[in-house]
DNA sequence: AGTTGTGAACCGATTCACAGCG
DNA sequence: CGCTGTGAATCGGTTCACAACT
């Protein structure tokens, strides 16, 4: 089977065997069977192959997933066999703890470009550069970068997200607590943590903790 | 209809339903009817009126949903009608942008104590104290909370996980990049920054950007 | 008339079960 | 024989359509 609607929980589940992997390799295990590798992400092996199947036929009969290839597979499907420069917008709090984040460079993000209203005595590590929110569309354009992580304002989230998709961004991570509507031709993936707090909330007034 | 077994898509819809009241509300509108609330936040109106109808008849026929009523009660039925205390794990980069956050206050969850296996030089706002991680129990234990936030290298986030859970905690938002497996009788939900920007990557990669 | 609440139909994702192949 | 790849069966969430109600 190749190549039709790839349901988005596929694409999560794809990182997750990746990570799955990853410790299969330092472990220096070879060859794993979807049985093992359910066993070990919580995930039924049939859903695991049934994955995997979207994109081709990575196994072998009678053997199982060869770890590296399969990484490597993996990691072609999924666009991550490339280093992706990433653009920031918002240097607040959480923008800062974000360009300090090591867990980004690990998977070959990089956060080269950073804008906020105000520059002065913001620091931004080794390997950034720092430049005024005017500067944006004309940055953005001129690197050619096509993914941002939007860590502003939730009044200004959705426009900065409009200025970005003028600029050629078509991937938008979006942190402020306001679900932004995608502009065209826009991939925009909204991170609640608010909403994730309420969620565990829920689940333990329901089970009548305190 | 009456508690059974509510998806965790309709708790998520309903904490924003409630940011969207929240909007009506501020502009003054005392009545909202499916279509319009549905309208505004990009969900079909039979979905809102089905999530509502787990919990209870909230609307009035031929009229809709009074707006400060609905409210009121979406947060009793999310257990947010009340102060969650929230312990923090892991005073590093992201957990100090996370105990500046000013929107878990908001939503009323208050992040009083953080634990780190380094409590020298690092600094916590007003109104939180910050103990050596290996008072995690006895601090937990003693203020009886509930609900906690790991933001610890994942290396240690599922052991860090279980001393809460023999402390007394029901609820873990996991920061850390790997999934945490829940204790007993523990709600778990993993906030992954690095699956979520992969997801981005592949599916710029699918429509061939860049 | 207008809008909710809900059974029925629909749709998509998950799991089963086995044929196909190494 | 063992494990993958996949059609069929199942499950669960979404949408439709309308009866019930104000």
């Amino acid at each position: 089977m190749r190549r039709f609607k790839i349901p988005e929980v596929t694409v999560g589940r794809l990182s997750l065997y990746l990570r799955c992997l990853n410790e299969l390799e330092e472990e220096g295990i070879e060859v794993v069977s979807s049985a093992e590798l359910g066993r070990r992400c919580g995930v039924n092996p049939a859903q695991i192959r049934k994955d995997l199947a979207y994109f081709g036929e990575f196994g072998t009969r009678g053997v199982g997933y060869y770890v590296k290839e399969l990484m490597q597979d993996i990691k072609r499907v999924m666009g991550l066999n490339r280093t992706w420069e990433v653009a920031l917008v918002g240097v607040g709090n959480l923008g800062t703890a974000l360009l300090r984040y090591k867990g980004f460079q690990r998977h070959g993000f990089k956060l080269s470009v950073a804008f906020d209203i105000h520059t002065e005595g913001k620091e931004v590590p080794e390997g950034c550069v720092l430049y005024p929110a005017s500067e944006m569309e004309r940055v953005v354009k001129e690197k050619g970068i096509k993914m941002a992580i939007v860590a502003v304002h939730y009044s200004q989230a959705q426009e900065v997200a409009e200025r970005l998709a003028r600029a050629g961004v078509k991937g938008i991570l979006n942190f402020a607590p306001m679900r932004i509507r995608p502009p065209k031709k826009v991939v925009v993936k909204n991170v609640d943590m608010g909403t994730e707090l309420e969620i565990l909330a829920f689940y333990l007034t329901m089970r009548g903790a305190k």
